[in-house]
DNA sequence: CCCTGATTCGC
DNA sequence: GCGAATCAGG
């Protein structure tokens, strides 16, 4: 894949609006997350909000020697409207029930975990696909709660899927 | 372990 | 210029 015009500019767009290098990286398609990364900087526009600090670093390169860049990140923030968008700072955490002993309530009562409503490109091997609304909105999403590596679904969502026929049985 | 961005350096 | 490897941090 080369950078065209059109994918720099959507890689422009995507990157001012907060998306983080991977999920601009998914839906440029392909590209990795750290071309993605090597491609911002090119282009000398990294450094948006706040997402990470650059404590300028230097590790390897035992030669060289003569590394300048003394430049200090005198970029100020004026403000930081960057609200981490990170699927770490979304995660939410559920535990599943202790194994109810009476009876297993009705799937209509149990409350729903809160959803961080993916897309269908941001999905991974370990989000949750439990699919939320209507397909054919636009705000269309799936859970994207962590889905562990036993299957498509959070936790919750693979209680609802993969109920036991006694359970169904009595919530009928 | 999952993720994030930053940097280096061989190509 | 490009981006994998690597680093540093959450």
């Amino acid at each position: 894949m080369n950078w065209t015009d059109e994918r720099v500019e959507l890689l422009r767009k995507l990157w001012s609006e907060g998306l983080s290098a991977s999920q601009i990286a998914a839906q440029l398609g392909g590209v990795s997350r750290n071309a993605v990364i090597g491609k911002v900087h090119r282009l000398k526009l990294s450094g948006r909000g706040r997402a990470t600090a650059a404590p300028a670093r230097q590790k390897k390169a035992t030669q060289g020697a003569s590394m300048q860049k003394s430049v200090t990140r005198a970029a100020s923030a004026t403000r930081h409207v960057t609200a981490t968008i990170g699927a770490t700072a979304l995660q939410v955490q559920f535990d599943a029930e202790p194994v109810a002993r009476h009876y297993i309530r009705p799937v209509e009562n149990v409350v729903v975990p809160i959803s961080r409503n993916l897309q269908l490109v941001e999905l991974t091997e370990r989000t949750c696909k439990w699919p939320n609304g209507d397909p054919l909105s636009e705000d269309f999403s799936f859970c994207g709660n962590d889905a562990a590596e036993t299957g498509p679904y959070c936790k919750y969502h693979s209680r609802v899927a993969f109920q036991p026929a006694a359970e169904r049985r009595r919530a009928r």
